[in-house]
DNA sequence: CTGTTAGCGCGTTCAT
DNA sequence: ATGAACGCGCTAACAG
């Protein structure tokens, strides 16, 4: 019934067995109401008795398309990663599109050649999760790119669909829960040098404190790390960590714990993204829940309205983040504020 | 220089260009060498005034193939997943292949989604990560399979090309670390029921054991958990636990911490993976750590060689699997063997 | 309602 | 060494 390489019929076979034209083969496949009843069956009977599936390369030839978007992520690695590419793919296949994956890693290079690989028109738009448009300083009229939303991270500078998540909303909600615990000198550790979402983070955080107390990080655990261990250098500590991201509060965590201090008992601390080990690690994490499938769906959603036309301006979808409460935060027990470095290791 | 919807040239402009025929163009491309250097010269330039790319469709058409493979998984969230496919997306874009992202759930019914999309011709091989043929019971000659190659998961009752860990192998040896250490009594929590996988693991973990002390399990977080606490309804309780992954053995800690224990003063416990997070948990994990880039790579390594002709019989590739050593496992220190159940909570 | 025809853009004989 | 012509499999006019 189904062998595989069946030799593989073609609309003619179909039209031959049937005893019609390939054209009415064509339509009853996609505008049977325009074919007679009668035919219709004949041609339906002769397409399942054949095993009959339209060449793709064919029919996206002629229409001038692919069906494909391609997905240009910095890392396939980073933990939001799966949870938004579960929702790229599930709004991409429900609609009949598939979705190619392209790992920059951050070069150049790779970018250049997924872009060739784009014009070859093996894809018909693209999701662009780096942050930048690929190849900086393309063009400098949006309607010289080909369909493009942005996701998870913004493009500054250009008028350019983006969903994501509402950073400085998100990020203020947290810094307040904080604040509502007790909390009066909190620290942010900021992402990787010159993260859009960083900064918005931290404007968020900052629109919740009357002073900002701003530490550098990269968004890794090591940097979190990092950071605590310049923190302690100095002669003032705050009471609770705001972190750019999971990772970044992980390794804050950890470099706590191994000075022999206690989170939350001696410091709070309270992440971003909602990983999906931020519940795994001790003590589980307070953190942003990041929407990652929800982003995934309406970014390829806008993607696809795009390519099938029903799509006017650009838009910039921010979606809600929820706040998860967990065990890596409480009231602040004593005024740290004084405490000297090498406290215990 | 490089606009996007350039009115994209199509190989007769740079015939029309350079004066000569399409033929000629294509050959310069395809056969540099039998073209003549004078006119393969006017070509180029030809080529490079007009930002020709070939344009895929009409090519794959022409070549009947498409230069893309599908990759089926069974759940991109699998902390596995991101590892491979970065191996998988690798060896595929340096071959000019693109990879596609099939996600089934386990459902039967997006396999044969996939599968249809497949028979379109949209994709000349198939990397299977589930640990079976999509859709049982396909056909019975391993000729009437489109080119696949599994990956991580083995298949049952077929002569299919596999690569993934050296189990067995593995998990002797991971036993045997713990024996080492001096343990006597070590439990084997398995993963989902059926789990060809999970069987090889316990098969190397029986090699290094007189007698088995087997713990069901499903290789979930919460499965870990709720095998320690079906455990402690005996009157009678390893001191060791090997499990089949990492996620199984962060539900182990944590339901033994839960209960007043420490790990891994009071109990030694292995996971198997090394997930990205094993070394963030406390105490960090020791685990074997799966070569999932490695796995990746080869896997489609095999299969392009496959969909390029150059290979013959199907092989099964097992890789070594490291074991990675930190603070999860130690010396037992007591018996603990007569413990009884309500330790402290 | 149905069949005929003309390409979509390219690779490839087969002549020259 | 190069060009003319055919066809991969399909959809979209255009007739009838």
């Amino acid at each position: 019934m189904d062998d595989f390489p069946a030799k593989t019929a073609t609309i003619d076979d179909v039209a031959k067995l049937a005893g019609v034209s390939i054209a009415t083969v064509s339509r009853t496949i996609s505008k049977p109401e325009k074919v007679a009843e009668s035919t219709r069956k004949k041609v339906t009977a002769a397409i399942a008795r054949t095993g009959y599936v339209a060449n793709a390369m064919a029919r996206n030839l002629r229409l001038k398309r692919s069906q494909m978007v391609l997905v240009l992520t910095p890392s396939i690695a980073d933990p939001n990663f799966p949870g938004i590419l579960i929702g790229l793919e599930k709004a991409a296949s429900k609609r009949g599109y598939g979705v190619l994956i392209g790992n920059t890693d951050g070069g150049v290079t790779q970018e250049e050649s997924y872009l060739r690989f784009l014009s070859t028109g093996m894809a018909d738009g693209l999701i662009v999760l780096t942050g930048h448009l690929p190849v900086a300083g393309w063009g400098n009229s949006a309607a010289a790119f080909p369909p493009l939303v942005a996701a998870t991270r913004p493009i500054d500078h250009f008028d350019i669909d983006y969903v994501g998540v509402n950073d400085m909303v998100a990020a203020k909600m947290a810094t307040e829960y904080l604040v509502s615990l007790g909390h009066m000198h909190i620290a942010y550790i900021a992402g990787p040098a010159g993260s859009a979402v960083s900064e918005n983070r931290q404007a968020g955080y900052a629109k919740a404190m009357s002073a900002e107390w701003l530490v550098d990080g990269d968004g890794t655990i090591e940097g979190g790390r990092a950071a605590v261990e310049r923190l302690f250098i100095r002669d003032t500590l705050p009471t609770a960590f705001f972190c750019f991201n999971d990772d970044t509060a992980i390794g804050v965590i950890g470099a706590l714990k191994s000075r022999g201090y206690r989170v939350p008992e001696d410091f709070s601390v309270i992440g971003f993204d909602d990983i999906p080990y931020a519940n795994t690690i001790t003590p589980s994490l307070t953190t942003v829940r990041q929407p990652r499938l929800q982003i995934g769906e309406t970014a390829m959603g806008i993607l696809l309205d795009k390519l099938t036309g029903n799509r006017d301006a650009p838009s910039k979808r921010l979606l809600h983040g929820d706040l998860v409460v967990r065990e890596s935060c409480t009231r602040p027990r004593r005024h740290l504020l004084s405490a000297k470095r090498g406290a215990r290791s």
